[in-house]
DNA sequence: TGATTTTTTTAGATTTGTCTAAACATTTAG
DNA sequence: CTAAATGTTTAGACAAATCTAAAAAAATCA
């Protein structure tokens, strides 16, 4: 059994292996883990013992098959209480994430079991993040940034790859929630802000939002 | 703020000062919390300087009032769960203690509220134990244990003093369940065990049982 | 290619919570 | 009231996770 401190690291190294099979670096992991190199190097070192990285000097780090596994594990959690946050303690979508990186790591696998039945088997996060089920398997739904969207593309925000809460807040105020149906009526040449209709109201955001707001079309 | 430590070394003072005034033992703590009493003077120490407890070298500890609502917080959330893995998740009311005892270190006051109002504010909790307000305060019903009743005499259950799953899974294959009402209807000279019938039912406790019996009558 | 910059690792401390062994204080018993 | 037993504290070490500063390796640039 791993420690909290070595759950994070596990989370953090799967989530910058997403999609590029690449090696992870130190410096990367230390941005992430808000720490420094040195502890990184450290922790990497204790890790690999554990057998759930793979690692060589100066060739950064990935995940074994074990320490894959293990962050998923924790993942499926944050994404089940933050789903009990929102649908049954009625939290807002900006307001789950911190209290989830805490119950992340409450350790009994009937609990979490029982807390996905008591949710109904939910398949999605309220950011629209996938819940991997308890062998780790999840389907990707494929998505489109809305910054790549062309003039006249609709199609639905199924998600947000930027959890802050002043970013949340902001869409939520837009009326940018999940399963909303956009399409795209501008986009400004200047600064690439796109303009678009939600709901028969027409709003503007800005290119940075819109590298954030996911689309499926 | 306090760390997981800190916060378990609270709540068992408080829990063995209970009642009697008395300073509380480095020995009696070193026990509950299964570490040495060099640990314990070096912990003690520390929440001195903290002001959570009042100590004097030789002199065992008391908590002042900041460290008693400290500890009392923590005994709310830890029996808000217990709730809320019972009544909401199907655990047994053996099955819960060990989980809350990690869920009660989750720290949002946010949370803990809302837990609350999802449990529509509960009294008690799966063992009976009284669960505070949100300012500490929480009404400690009369009771008397059952090995100290008569032959004759009837009550309700309300509690009990030990939560070790064994004994707990004991009382519930005999059916002696919170609110069950019970009378005593015979008294073993012998090793004092006590009979009593429960539903009808005429069932035999040993005295080391019945210890841990709470009742109101 | 050789120099400079960036990245990573090591060396040596620090903090938290723990331990054993030994010293010291208090309580209990004769 | 002294001696033994019990309870508590101190001294010194250790493991986990972190840090700063400096050394070493790799990548980039001229
Ligand atoms: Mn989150
Ligand atoms: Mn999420
Ligand atoms: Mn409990
Ligand atoms: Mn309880």
């Amino acid at each position: 059994m791993q420690s909290f401190t070595e759950e994070n690291y596990l989370k953090i190294i799967y989530h910058l292996s997403q999609n590029n099979d690449e090696a992870v670096q130190t410096n990367a992991i230390a941005e992430r883990m808000q720490t420094k190199a040195a502890s990184v190097s450290d922790m990497i070192k204790k890790l690999a013992e554990k057998q759930l990285i793979n690692y060589k000097k100066y060739q950064g780090v990935k995940l074994t098959i074990t320490g894959k596994l293990a962050a998923i594990n924790i993942i499926r959690k944050h994404r089940l209480w933050e789903v009990f946050l929102v649908e049954k303690l009625n939290f807002k979508w900006d307001e789950v994430h911190d209290i989830a990186e805490d119950l992340e790591h409450i350790r009994s696998a009937d609990l979490i079991e029982r807390l996905d039945e008591f949710l109904s088997f939910p398949k999605s996060d309220p950011h629209g993040d996938p819940i991997p089920d308890k062998e780790g398997n999840f389907d990707s739904i494929p998505f489109r940034k809305l910054n790549k969207l062309k003039i006249g593309d609709e199609g639905l925000i199924m998600g947000v790859s930027e959890h802050s809460p002043p970013f949340l807040r902001h869409l939520e105020k837009l009326g940018l929630t999940l399963g909303r149906k956009v399409r795209i009526t501008e986009i400004i040449d200047f600064d690439g802000s796109v303009e678009l209709t939600v709901d028969q109201k027409k709003i503007i955001v800005s290119r940075e939002v819109a590298k954030h707001i996911l689309i499926r079309h």
